[in-house]
DNA sequence: AATTTGACGGAGTATCTATTTCACGGAATT
DNA sequence: AATTCCGTGAAATAGATACTCCGTCAAATT
């Protein structure tokens, strides 16, 4: 009969290190990417064992999963639910796009590091595809929102989806214009997007 | 004293070894990548023996970039000497960016399997980043070309070519429009990111 | 025919990577 | 105090990967 057990004292110890793993996984994915990070290479730098690493974490999906948690507070992605609320009040159409655009490059400067790195392993770490589809839905969520008063196509919406992506995104990004310049030009793409797509 | 040695028989045996040893990576490279491909693949899809590859070709690099020789030419990238030819004749400038997207899309749509993977890996790989500059300044070039006459601002031409750039082909891409109008919107687009960006 | 050359590949070595085993020792419970 | 529990990490295992050595044999040369 096992006796039962609640550990107090144990637990925070426990906590400690797997806050070390996490920490030390993150760092590594910063530094090398998410699929070149090894076990060894975590262990090594959280200063443990291997054994405890996989006591903790028993395959790469939960560590990433866990680490998915800490990186998506730092990073604050648009979600959905924030949506409806971050364009509230604003009626003037051009207002709600300069919040979009805004509340986009805000995020995407935010994330820049590690959204680059997850979406080069997507498609081999399935959680980082989550990961990376949670952020898409978020963003989609804001776009839909912002241009919910101007009942447009669904092509317009998915044109302006495709400027409002990441990959763009950084594309816009090497062309160094200073923000604010940066900012309009992003503005006017967008509202061209929508011409452009809306009677195809 | 060595003898001398010409080689005819021999020599073509060694050239069908090679190219059997190519064939197998780019094979190889199309399922799983260039990164995660291994000397050991290569070695077993080819046939041959790994000392056997290694003599062929002493690291990755050099087998990248032979293999990147086959690859342009069946990629056949948009080359700076060919900008001009292509827009011989093209007086009108919305015929010029007319052509301009047909070839780009053409280009993008040949080789878009290739160009993913290699975006992917292209950090890892010298040769991959080399062979992805050397595509880029060619479509950079045919950009410039179709809108020399227009005499556009520095700021006007990096904005089409963010639009015009591969990651943005591909995002369009997910829209899954019919091509007449994907082309068109592409135009439309590029038409819009010219002013857009002119008087930042 | 005898000899030299060099491509070939089997069979190594060394390192890396994933995963497990196990004994230890401090914490939790009785 | 005695006993049970369990997190820990050193070390072992197994397989993958990079890279090399060397004997073989047909081709090339004399």
């Amino acid at each position: 009969m096992p006796r039962e057990y609640r550990m107090t004292k144990r637990a925070d110890a426990s906590r400690e290190t797997r806050e070390r793993i996490m920490n030390a996984t993150m760092q590594l994915h910063d530094e090398k990417g998410v699929a070149r990070t090894t076990f060894a290479d975590i262990a090594k730098r959280a200063g443990i064992g291997q054994a405890t690493l996989y006591r903790h974490f028993p395959s790469v999906g939960d560590l990433v999963q866990a680490c998915g948690g800490h990186v998506w507070v730092e990073m604050r992605p648009l979600t959905p639910d924030n949506a409806a609320v971050a364009f509230k009040g604003l009626t003037d159409p051009t207002a709600r796009l300069e919040k979009l655009v805004d509340e986009v490059d805000a995020f995407f400067s935010r994330g820049e590091l590690r959204l680059h790195l997850a979406g080069r392993d997507r498609e081999l770490v399935p959680e980082l595809d989550q990961f990376l589809s949670a952020v898409e839905a978020g963003i989609s969520a804001y776009v839909g929102e912002a241009l919910a008063p101007m009942k447009l196509s669904k092509q317009s919406i998915a044109a302006v989806n495709a400027v409002m992506s990441f990959p763009m995104w950084q594309q816009l990004r090497r062309m160094k214009l200073p923000a604010q310049k940066s900012r309009q030009l992003t503005i006017r793409l967008i509202s061209c997007a929508i011409g452009a797509a809306q009677d195809l």
